[in-house]
DNA sequence: CCCCTTTGACCTGGA
DNA sequence: TTCCAGGTCAAAGGG
């Protein structure tokens, strides 16, 4: 694990929040992708990068390596989300993308690289390598459970702003985070992952990925897929807006995925990505490097993002892209970057943004959309490029956003128990799948210095599709999501799923209208699990946490009137220890 | 003609 | 100084 040399900068998120939004209390990961701001030299003729940014545009023009990014402005989501999302039934992935409830605030910065937000933004994964004994292969084992507590959720909260700073290349890395963060530097990993357009249903598609780096892993994981699935996610991954030329393609060693590496076709954009496969031409790694520093391009261009388009179908319509707040024109619409200071940003553009991004992430559209984990150079060991990846651990999800969803993220959870847990006054709920031989469990907690945020902990993998919709019947638009292949997940994974209560906090929730998709509780599984997030009403959640509650509650005793005598028997044991 | 991908060779920097 | 791996260039070819 990585303990990065970086210096952490939260104050990059400053960024005020938008009039209504979720806002996020992180930093974006944007700020690991910091080292935008510096101009390519122009014709890019220099052979080494650090020569061809010195060129321009004053100092501080980033380097691939030394070169410390220039201050800017305002926090960028680095990577995205790599998150993976749960969409309810009834809206298309395409919606949920554009959905308001994914991104919303004005301090949710559009991706560096891609220009989108949110759920990237908002979905900070942070994996306690250290937590689970590592296996002699380097992978690690994720089949037992164990919930990894935080002691202080705090600690490692500032790592969004403080990947800031971090040199290209280095989104992935646990870094130097904040003294709070010092203690768990050795053990923490915090997963920047590349922004991913999710104009369509892939919004996990960069997560899956760079978890399930393991070339094994990923066969695994993905088996169920065809590949013409595969390749329209790859394709959506690569489609983060941008117009990207393929400037090199390299066989690394350690791996057997080739390495391709890209620029952005933008004058003087320094921004640069380096996308890894597996065989089976899946994407395992997105990895940028700079930031962009010109709006993203207009739909029209003629990037991959076209080709990516051909075979992904019809981008949203219009109609639905201003059913979310009112927004016209194209999901590719130009939507300014961060690094364009002199770009105002509307809340549309964020919204916008917000769907594109997942890209986590995940996902990291993105693709980032699932970027990935990447180890520094000169950092420390244990995150190799070609080791690094493969690592599966638990993964602790901040993530603001409706708090709602910690419950309702498509599968069935029965609570088995509830604890304060020390560091943390507010009680952490813990959960375990209902499906009968389904190992996944999952905890719950708020996080004790925002109470708008939310850490969810997921353990396992669930053997079984998501649940039909309750009280949907299962119908609803993006049942086809049901029957996707489950992403690997033998670890821990979240998923950013827009909160179908968030509807009544948000006004403007753009899922008013179709009850059909607002008041279903089941969403589709992008990816194994979903976190959460929190809103920015903060004096709303009490009141909208102990309606959760009393919800989950009554779920659970509908769903389970009768509970096995392994569960009643686990449930006794469990609550002697936790309540 | 433009833009993109492919691909072998070259460059760079670290060990 | 040499070796090696990562990163980049740029010619060639395709759509």
């Amino acid at each position: 694990m990585a303990s990065p040399a970086g210096s952490f900068d939260t104050s990059a998120n400053s960024t005020p929040p938008a009039a209504f939004t979720f806002s996020s209390p992180y930093a974006s990961f944007s700020d690991l992708l910091a080292g935008g701001g510096g101009d390519d030299g122009g014709g890019g003729g220099g052979r080494s990068l650090s020569r061809d940014f010195a060129g321009t545009g004053g100092g501080g023009v980033p380097k691939f390596k030394s070169a410390p990014p220039p201050s800017l402005p305002i926090s960028r989501p680095p990577i995205s989300p790599s998150s993976c999302f749960a969409i309810p039934a009834g809206l298309s992935p395409a919606e949920l993308l554009d959905s308001p409830v994914l991104l919303s605030s004005a301090n949710i910065l559009a991706s560096p690289t891609t220009g989108t937000f949110p759920a990237q933004a908002l979905n900070l994964r942070i994996a306690s390598a250290a937590c689970r004994p590592e296996n002699k292969d380097g992978t690690r084992a994720s089949s037992d459970f164990s919930f990894q507590t935080i002691a202080n959720p705090r600690s490692f909260l500032p790592a969004l702003g403080a990947l800031k700073g971090h040199e290209p290349w280095k989104h992935h890395d646990a870094g130097n985070h904040d003294s709070g963060l010092s203690s768990m530097r050795s053990n923490i990993k915090v997963e920047a992952v590349a922004p991913v357009r999710t104009d369509s249903f892939e919004i996990p598609t960069l997560q899956a990925n760079s978890q399930a780096g393991h070339g094994s892993a990923v066969q695994t994981d993905y088996g169920h897929s065809n590949q013409a699935s595969l390749a329209l996610k790859d394709q959506r991954k690569l489609d983060d807006g941008y117009n990207w030329r393929k400037y090199g393609q390299k066989q690394v060693k350690g791996s057997e995925n080739p390495r391709s590496y890209y620029k952005c076709t933008y004058p003087n954009c320094p921004t640069k990505k380096k996308v890894e496969r597996s065989l089976d031409g899946q994407i395992t790694e997105i990895v940028y490097k700079g930031t962009h520093n010109h709006p993203k391009p207009q739909a029209n261009r003629r990037s991959s993002s076209a080709a990516a388009q051909a075979i992904q179908g019809p981008v949203p319509s219009e109609a639905s892209e201003n059913s979310f707040g009112g927004r016209s024109g194209t999901p590719l619409d130009s939507v300014p970057t961060p690094d364009d200071s002199s770009v105002s940003f509307g809340d549309d553009d964020v919204d916008m943004s917000s769907q594109r991004s997942n890209q986590g992430g995940d996902d990291y559209e993105e693709d980032e959309p699932d970027a990935k984990r990447w180890k520094a150079e000169g950092e420390s060991e244990g995150l190799s490029a070609a080791g690094n990846r493969t690592v599966r651990e638990p993964r602790v999800v901040v993530q603001t956003q409706s708090d709602i969803d910690i419950l309702d993220d498509g599968y069935r959870w029965r609570k088995y128990g509830q604890k304060v847990v020390k560091g943390n006054p507010n009680p952490r709920s813990y959960y375990k799948c209902t499906t009968m031989g389904c190992p996944v469990r999952k905890h719950v907690e708020r996080a004790s210095h925002d109470l708008r945020s939310v850490i969810t902990t997921y353990e396992g993998k669930h053997n079984h599709d998501v649940p039909a919709a309750r009280g949907s019947g299962g119908g609803g638009g993006g049942a086809h999501l049901l029957a996707r292949p489950q992403p690997e997940n033998n670890g821990m994974a979240a998923a950013i799923r827009p909160s179908v209560m968030a509807n009544h906090a948000n006004p403007n929730n753009v899922f008013r209208g179709r009850p059909g998709a607002s008041e279903s509780q089941a969403p589709f599984k992008l990816e194994m699990l979903q976190s959460t997030g929190s809103y920015g009403f903060s004096g709303y959640q009490n009141s909208m946490n102990a309606y959760m509650n009393q919800q989950q509650q009554q779920q659970q005793a509908q769903m389970f009137p009768n509970k096995t005598k392994e569960e009643q028997k686990e449930d006794s044991f469990l609550d002697s220890l936790l309540c």
